[in-house]
RNA sequence: GCGGAAGUGGCGGAACUGGCAGACGCACCAGCUUGAGGGGCUGGCGCCCGUAAGGGCGUGGGGGUUCGAAUCCCCCCUUCCGCACCA
């Protein structure tokens, strides 16, 4: 988290000092299952536990330097804040994009709540990886499967993003085209099997094989298997293994680790494209919540059918051949696994000889027109499911009514305060349902008594609009003002880990796309610019208290300074790339800025009174030093932005503090190096004759300090305090930077023979690739290898490098 | 399996549009600072041959494009990350 604060800031100082109006705020997301666990574990109150950890890591950040406008700090569990969740959580119910279902729900037997999708990670929680099992239960659901199309589709424009934040949303997302195939009741009497009550609607992407699909697979959930059940023979024997199916692990399902199973219901159902019957099975790797929760069959062509059907000796029918004519033409009997290729359709009907995809149009078209089928799109994206059944999270604001059902609170009666006084069990059950005074309570429409919700809001809904509150933290009649809104959105930069790349930032992106549709801003994307930091580890490992492994800041603020942890977390690695935490790295950054204090305080009264350069003539070296004052300048503002390459920024600045130490040596000016032993004789003072020396050193000592301050505040604002200036570097603002002084005067251009370096000529800047060509092959180290040659080419690539090319 | 990112000295990394590979720093080595430690300063530090001058090799491996490749293309290997029976 460090890191990432640390990167924000010094993006931030630079804006600042850039003249930018910068808003760089920060908010505690203070809602969750930690503080109500410590609060269990420690018997503290949730509310007092998270109001001193914020209080103690306030003073951290404050202590870091990083600058934040905290008079627009926000805590996401005070009902100044939660309020708005709640009002935001009622425009969303009006809209039918809050709604309230009985499902299957992700279920964290050791946190003891739901879990959205997003929030299951390999099978487990995401917060403490205990496996997570399917529990039956009442949620309320946000409708993001709403903007399914528009969240994917405006992933094309986010051209600052990750490819990996975007590829992790799309996959997420999930969006097949397909088609909706109908597989109906076998209607002529006679067959061995008995009619069906309904047909089975099955969703493909490739209606092209349809020709072979010879059975039909229901997931053991389906609503179709229950029915199954009652109409068989022997339905306890059914239902069991159905429910076998049903209860198999979750996670080993997902892990590939359950074999494929399935058993004959005894069932038949029609092939609407060949006519035939094809048996009805019900298969443990079906699931329910894709698509219609029913597969058509295709062992030729898709590798799970074709195992099921090698179990089951089920048939197998080719209906594709692989375009490739040397190919031996595919056989069923002789199939070993399924192919899955384009090619050209075979035994297909009308459709034979078709390439497979014009088969795939052709056959949804001929389906619509039969009323067999029709296109579809599936997202594996699902509607998001916020109840948790915890206590430290915002109130679902709706009451319950016998008459009148769910009713939303009004605004007026907003918020809905979370009630101090409450057991804490953990054990599963919503702790406010045993809080009567909170539970009781008049229907808002009819007035008789009524029971208000008491499930809490996921934490992700709080996080997922506070950019938008930054804005106009203090407004207490709206979430914030439009306006203000549209003067500071979207962000125009965020950074955080590349854990959020799902939950987080997919979250916001819809929530953001339901404040546009409520009026309130006029932009779809919450983040211009998404930058994925990368972690801080120790020992090869993520630190973690259960590690042992956390470095602590305020120990190294004790022991190296707030600046020098900057500097050397800024500099070890670009932003994006994990870095092992290692001690004398920081050691190197606290002795480059003992370095630089030395210098610059050593140099004081040289700068203080020092004349302006303009109008001075300097020498070669005077020259040199203002050449690397003024480029490091532009360097610094452009590795910071754009670029984000902080770690060369660093390297910059180092390097001008060398090339500075050099400069003063070769006047004779030296600090003393041991500055901070009283007993050693004072340095002599600087003496400098030159005016011109003066100046140049002046110049370059008081742009060091301010382009170092964004890394170093706090060096930086006393160094420039010490140099006279009055109202901080920040009110000095970034220094100009000129590109005449900047630009080298001459160059030296390696010269090439044949692909090898073999000599360097200097000229002068923007000399003529003609004069260039001459000069290098002119050159003493070059005519050598030219001797008895010919010269066949001479290339001179934008006045960088020569490369003469002979036979 | 699918997808993403990445492989450069002992280490972290640099090389911005194809143009001097190894900037900057860490570690290490030698020297100076009247002794030690610490601090500071100077120099060295990719590999091989050579006392040296100099030469050869070198950005995971192999091929290619180009006057020129760490950078572009093809094949392969490795690592990390994400998704994973999505029909």
């Amino acid at each position: 988290h460090v890191r990432n604060y640390m990167i924000g800031d010094i993006v931030a100082r630079l804006k600042r000092m850039q003249g930018f109006n910068v808003l760089h705020p920060f908010g505690w997301d203070a809602f969750g299952l930690p503080a109500e666990n410590a609060a269990i574990k420690n018997n503290v109150h949730p509310e007092k536990w998270t109001l001193d950890n914020i209080a103690h890591m306030k003073g951290q950040l404050q202590r870091l330097g990083i600058s934040y406008a905290w008079e627009r700090e926000i805590a996401t569990c005070l009902p100044d804040y939660y309020r708005w969740n709640q009002w935001l959580f009622t425009r969303m119910f009006e809209r039918g994009l809050a709604y309230r279902r009985r499902s299957n729900v992700n279920w964290c037997e050791s946190c003891q709540t739901v879990l959205a999708n997003e929030q299951v990670v390999d099978g487990g929680c995401w917060r403490c990886g205990t496996p997570v099992t399917q529990r039956e239960l009442e949620q309320w659901c946000l409708r993001i499967t709403a903007y399914a199309d528009e969240l994917l589709e405006a992933l094309d424009r986010l051209d600052t993003w990750p490819d990996k934040v975007l590829t992790m949303q799309r996959n997420w997302i999930g969006r097949s085209e397909g088609a909706r195939v109908k597989f109906g009741d076998p209607v002529p009497p006679g067959r061995t099997r008995e009619r069906i009550a309904a047909d089975i609607e099955v969703f493909t992407t490739r209606i092209d094989t349809i020709y072979g699909a010879t059975f039909v697979l229901l997931a053991p959930e389906h609503p179709l298997v229950e029915r199954f059940a009652a109409a068989s023979p022997d339905p306890a024997a059914f239902r069991g293994q159905a429910a076998r199916f049903r209860a198999q692990d979750r996670t080993a399902r997902l892990t590939g680790e359950v074999p494929k199973e399935g058993f004959d219901t005894g069932r038949t159902a029609v092939n609407p494209f060949t006519g035939q019957p094809v048996p009805v099975w019900v298969a443990n790797f079906v699931l329910v919540e894709y698509g219609t929760g029913a597969v058509m069959g295709v062992p030729a062509h898709d590798q799970r059918d074709f195992e099921f059907a090698k179990k089951y000796n089920l048939p197998i029918v080719v209906v594709v051949q692989p375009e490739d004519a040397a190919a031996v033409p595919l056989e069923a009997a002789t199939l070993d696994a399924a192919f899955d290729g384009e090619g050209r359709l075979t035994a297909s009907g009308p459709f034979t000889g078709m390439r497979a995809q014009d088969g795939n149009r052709r056959m949804t078209e001929d389906a619509r027109s039969r009323g067999v089928g029709e296109g579809a799109v599936q997202f594996r994206l699902k509607d998001w499911g916020i109840s948790r059944q915890r206590y430290w999270g915002t109130p679902i604001p709706i009451v319950h009514c016998e008459s009148c059902g769910m009713v939303a609170v009004p605004d007026a009666d907003l918020p809905v305060v979370l009630p101090k006084v409450v057991e804490f069990t953990g054990r599963g059950d919503s702790p406010l349902a045993h809080v009567p005074e909170f539970v009781n309570t008049p229907c808002p429409t009819c007035g008789r008594p009524a029971k208000r919700e008491t499930d809490t809001m996921d934490t992700f809904v709080d996080s997922s609009w506070y950019f938008y509150r930054f804005c106009d933290a203090r407004n207490d009649r709206a979430p914030f003002d439009p306006d203000t809104v549209a003067y500071w959105g979207p962000v125009d930069f965020y950074s955080g880990g590349v854990e959020h790349a799902i939950l987080h930032l997919i979250y916001s992106r819809f929530f953001s796309r339901v404040f546009r549709d409520l009026g309130l801003v006029k932009i779809d994307e919450p983040f211009a610019r998404l930058l994925t930091q990368g972690m801080v580890l120790k020992n090869g490992d993520v630190m973690s208290k259960s590690k042992g492994n956390v470095v602590d800041p305020d120990d190294m603020i004790a022991r190296f300074g707030a600046d020098a942890l900057r500097l050397y977390v800024m500099f070890v690695a670009p932003p994006e790339k994990e870095v092992e935490w290692i001690d004398t790295g920081l050691e190197g950054a606290a002795r480059f800025l003992a370095r630089v204090w030395r210098m610059v305080d050593y140099l004081m009264p040289v700068v203080v009174s020092a004349a302006p350069p303009a109008g001075l003539t300097f020498d070669a070296d005077e020259r040199a030093l203002r050449r690397r004052t003024h480029s490091t300048v532009r360097r610094v503002a452009q590795d910071i932005d754009p670029r984000m390459h902080l770690n060369t920024a660093v390297s910059a600045l180092m390097e001008m503090v060398n090339d500075l130490y050099a400069f003063a040596d070769k006047r004779g000016l030296r600090p003393s190096g041991r500055a901070e032993d009283p007993a050693a004789p004072p340095a002599p003072p600087p003496k400098v004759d030159r005016l011109e020396t003066a100046a140049v050193l002046a110049e370059a000592v008081n742009a060091l300090v301010l382009i170092l301050s964004p890394f170093t505040p706090h060096l930086s604002e006393e160094l420039w305090e010490r140099l006279g200036h009055k109202n901080g570097v920040v009110a000095a603002g970034w220094p100009a930077f000129d590109e005449a002084v900047a630009k080298d005067e001459e160059v030296e251009i390696p010269v090439q023979v044949n692909g090898k370096v073999r000599g360097r000529i200097i000229v002068p800047a923007g000399a003529s690739d003609a004069d260039i060509e001459a000069a290098a092959l002119a050159s003493a180290q070059v005519r050598p290898y030219l001797e008895g040659k010919r010269v066949i080419k001479v290339i001179v690539a934008r006045g960088r490098l020569v490369s003469v090319v002979v036979s």
